[in-house]
DNA sequence: ATGAAAGCGCTAACAG
DNA sequence: CTGTTAGCGCTTTCAT
């Protein structure tokens, strides 16, 4: 019965490494997955056969008897364009396979854009068990798959801005409004004193009062361009923005000139200068405070072109710390994000979760991963820290 | 015998679905393959049932029983650094994505660093029939995934540098050197003529000599700043850069600068601008062409900052026509290669190989597919065209 | 240490 | 039109 399949050229399986080596199947299935009982001599007839007939076990059966794809799938969900315009989405992509490949599973990456159809595949290739755990990078309002996830129960780790309310996932960000704070208020005032993480505010004594702060400002006159809020950091961005302006310059922070990009294009940053000259709002600007690199980008290109200097002029800031970030000149002042850790530290969230709930047997394990590789290295933590949040760091140049 | 899973809390099956339904599970699974010869009525109770139990078939199951997985993967096989700042992977990506997705497929991406970890977790991946088809976008010198291929008989179509000798696949490629011929020729004598594809330069019959050439040149003093040699395109662009000023510069030609950077980053090239100003080169050229157009960013941002007006005092080229062509100022004269058409064409490619050896139910169709997204719609096109030439545009702006 | 046998969830003839 | 019966290729008890 083992060497039914006679065919001429078909794919070896199994029955032909046993039969080959001498052996049964259920045999070479130990030998292959190393479980022990498998004598050396046998091992080796094996292991031989293996090779003479060229034999790998098929991914769909394997995946069947043990109900383990060994894939964990990044999914990207956004509009097309903005996949291959967002600088960041290949870093996430390298990272979190990087991470992935080192914990020994396969990463596979998931494109979708936001029409119908091609949601409705991912949500079927989900559902139908296509991957032991997924990575969700979001830019889709109340992202459809969130229900999803929790309805299968599915391990995933979310990052974005898909979620509106806090859904039941680990997520990871960065903390958009105390970055662009401190970037703000270094551009504003030239201090930058990082005190307390934004965690305990509390007990910042000796605050320098509003009045203070404005006698020693660099710059009082700044406007902002923010970037399409629904794309992940802008509004928070903004939010800073208004709230920094708003301490530090309580008089003009209601006039301040704000302009909404449709896009993260440099052109898009280039309009808003050029229509900012138009109007003679530009004249009256002393710093442009941008919502990204590739806007501050734009924004300065447009500068240059209107014969201004910067930072002499106008000071301009990004945020991203990006590589075209230090190929314009002047080199931008910005923020990095270090992105190339998101991927990384999504891809061993995700994987703490499968392997804690392969050991408590129980199918039920509560799925909140300890945050190892956010910067509080809180091994054993049973914290139900739903929200990981990743540094930043203020990188000051020439710009602003 | 059918309910015998009474696992509290599992995955429902077309066990599930049939037995609420009221029937055998084959009539269901006829159902879902929209198989004739269901009757309305049942179809309708088994389309309550799988909204009930809230059903999707397994893929692993599926795969296994009818030998298909419904997947192209994509493979990007090159080293992590240089798979991030490619600007071209996210559109090759993007459209591949695009065109699998419209033709009724899912596409996965696999990202494979070149150590061998990577490289053996792929190769098991693929030898275990993870996807039907596959897209090999590789910088891999002599490519492991291609003997692998072929051994397994396996659809594929290729793209990119890491197939030396012409492999048995179909190949998508743009004739890197035709279009860098146009571009220098361009820049050199501003003249456009784009006569003849290359195809057969044969009947050229009016072909202005060298000399006569000579004397109508605009730039006459160029200098090349190379690509890395191992990746896609570099060296054809550089022979075309020999050929192009041999031929109209045949005097000065085999004296002109050639710069080799490691890689496609903008402070490559503004290293070796900067070399060049240093040990006099630089005052003595009036053109600087550029393997692609992050290296001619990155040589102008250092023309800028030494002083020099482009294309005033040295004219600048690019290649590829990227985001940043026309964000810099001035803007690039560049070839446009088209790559958002890339991934859709070899996606193309594969589904139409996968399709007919479907219909030629022999497992030995010959793997030619017809190029009818090339260009040349010659649908039924039985030539064996191995590799696929997609055309390019000479996109001339302000830097030269 | 190894073989036999029973699935994993679904598809695909083959009979009714 | 629908149920029965074999597999797809591999894992995993349970005996031996």
């Amino acid at each position: 019965m083992s060497a039914k399949r006679n065919d001429f050229n078909h794919r070896p399986t199994i029955y032909d490494v046993a039969e080959r080596a001498g052996t049964s199947y259920a045999t070479v299935s130990r030998y292959l997955n190393g479980r022990s009982g498998v004598a050396a001599s046998t091992a080796k007839r094996i292991e031989q056969a293996i090779k003479d007939v060229d034999y790998t076990p098929s991914a769909a059966a394997r995946s069947l008897a043990q109900q383990r794809t060994h894939l964990i799938a990044l999914i990207i969900h956004a509009r097309s364009e903005d996949i291959i315009t967002d600088p960041n989405i290949m870093q996430i992509i390298a990272s979190a396979n990087a991470r992935v490949t080192r914990e020994g599973w396969q990463m596979v990456t998931l494109m979708s854009e936001n029409d119908g159809e091609s949601r409705a595949n991912i949500e079927r290739l989900v559902s139908g068990g296509f991957a032991d755990g997924y990575l969700l990078y979001t830019m889709e309002e109340d992202d459809p798959l969130l229900p999803l996830f929790e309805r299968r129960s599915m391990h995933a780790v979310i990052s974005g801005t898909g979620y509106r309310q806090q859904p039941p996932f680990v997520s990871v960000d960065v903390d958009n409004t105390a970055a662009m704070s401190e970037l703000i208020r270094y551009v504003l005032t030239g201090e930058t004193h990082s005190a307390g993480d934004g965690a305990d505010d509390a007990d910042t004594t000796g605050t320098t009062t509003a009045g203070d702060a404005t006698a020693a400002l660099r710059r009082t006159r700044p406007a902002y361009i923010c970037g399409p809020l629904n794309m992940p950091g802008a509004p928070e961005r903004l939010a800073a923005f208004r709230a920094v302006t708003g301490e530090l310059l309580p008089d003009s922070a209601d006039s301040l000139p704000v302009h909404y990009a449709a896009d993260w294009k440099t052109t898009s940053a280039a309009a808003a200068v050029r229509a900012w000259a138009e109007d003679g709002t530009l004249a009256t600007r002393d710093a442009i405070i941008c919502a990204n690199d590739t806007l501050a980008l734009g924004a300065i290109e447009e500068l240059h072109r209107l014969g201004y200097d910067v930072p002499g002029d106008v000071a301009v800031s990004g945020f991203d710390n990006s590589s075209a970030a230090t190929s314009i000149t002047p080199r931008l002042t910005t923020v990095d994000q270090h992105m190339e850790r998101r991927g990384w530290v999504m891809a061993g969230l995700v994987i703490d979760q499968i392997r804690d709930t392969d050991k408590n047997g129980d199918g039920n394990g509560d799925r909140n991963a300890s945050a190892d590789d956010a910067g509080n290295p809180d091994d054993a933590g049973d914290a139900p820290s739903k929200t990981v949040m990743l540094a930043t760091d203020l990188v000051i140049r020439e710009s602003a």
